[in-house]
DNA sequence: CGCCAAATCTTTCTCTTGTAAAGATTATCA
DNA sequence: TGATAATCTTTACAAGAGAAAGATTTGGCG
């Protein structure tokens, strides 16, 4: 699959941040179909772009550095000159998932009530999980653990972290951090159960996926019963 | 990566389960080094070894048809006459691990409070997938979204929750089913984000992981302080 | 303005990997 | 014993990651 050798000794892709704006996109006197200007202006966010594109309709299995460059229209070596590696450039794709799922749980949880906000980011959690599964399954799969190799993927987790955990100190001063790691834990692992589909087939009988997530997240919140 | 198309018409491996036992280790005279005979005789077996061992050895990344080929010391396509495709051979050893998970639990979940057997389920699950996090992802990974398509999979996971459901409901017989989702979709995120080392270098301090496990068990079971 | 260096993109090559096809070897069973 | 099927090997192929080198711009800088 990847050659097993890491990132070589060759020129670096010298990851600069285009200054030119995308050309005009007509030229002197259009003699055809858009002579496709050699400079794409773009190239490092149209890639992530159709990341996106590509996880969204291939799945996480189907995403490839051929495909994504394909599908910006270029060859598939230039997303070299933007990234070290297919590692890094799906680093990037999920930075970018963590910095939009921060921002949908930002968003949404606004109520006043500590306890009705927690419950508002698990579900946002998981419904983002379940919007997008295969982007999901990329931000927390084996590159996060190797999150120290890629810093602004580590910034981005950690900052998506940081908004529950603020929220969870906000509900319970004291304990704000195993609070946290209680609700974080189980809205991740409601996520992970439900998009792998570990619930299908089982015997007995489930709402639907969101009212699932808040009646759990209910009991996780309130205590379960102790008969 | 993989060629898309699946499983061609070719013909079928006519997966039989060998009845021959292993060839006697000795030969004749014992000429050379092992003359190693054409039939290997229990390849199977043999081939989900090797997958396990690589699977330590390498992660899941590295794990391929021609490594573990390779380990278990047969051409690369030897493993085409015992499974499918690769995805087959990963689903079976995804299988053995969901069994593995199943007895582990059943095994040392044995006391007689209800509660504190839930606290043990909880530990062996995290316990394991700390023990080899390959094997979790791979359990757990795309594979089992496709369990329909590996029946005996989808027996194992299913029969793996049948135990906690049934730890869930000797605790409280009216709400087994939402406890046992609790608890499973907490020890399952717990053990991803420790794996995924989601907790690493986190603004706070944190007790090791075992310690950690039963205290934040002990609150979702509890019920967690509402401030 | 003109030219050179750096950045960007393409074409071409190589190596690894999954899988197909066909041939070799051995076991099974009538 | 001899045909048939199962098991394993060798060979072949296509797709993908990445390297190497060449083509095309862009952007300074005189």
């Amino acid at each position: 699959m990847k050659p097993v050798k890491a990132a070589s000794t060759a020129r670096k892709p010298a990851i600069k941040t285009s200054k030119t704006a995308l050309p005009a996109k007509a030229g002197k006197q259009a003699p055809g179909p858009e002579p496709k200007p050699y400079h794409h202006g773009n190239l490092r966010e149209s890639l992530l772009e159709a990341a996106d594109t590509v996880l969204a309709r291939e799945g996480a299995l189907g995403i490839t550095l051929r495909e994504v460059a394909k599908e910006a229209g270029v060859s598939h070596a230039a997303p070299y000159h933007h990234f070290a590696s297919l590692d890094d450039m799906l680093a990037a794709v999920a930075e970018r998932g963590f910095l939009r799922l921060r921002e949908a749980m930002a968003e949404r949880a606004q109520a006043v009530d500590t306890g009705e906000r927690l419950l508002q980011i698990a579900e946002i959690y998981v419904s983002s999980a379940r919007a997008n599964p295969a982007q999901f399954r990329l931000m927390f799969g084996p590159l996060l653990a190797r999150k120290t190799e890629f810093p602004p993927l580590k910034v981005a987790a950690e900052s998506a972290f940081g908004l529950v955990h603020a929220a969870a100190r906000a509900h319970d001063a004291k304990n704000g951090s195993e609070l946290a790691l209680v609700c974080w834990s189980f809205a991740h692992g409601l996520s992970n159960l439900l998009i792998d589909g570990a619930f299908d087939g089982l015997p007995m009988e489930l709402p639907a996926a969101n009212v699932l997530t808040r009646q759990l997240a209910q009991r996780v919140l309130m205590g379960v019963v102790v008969a």
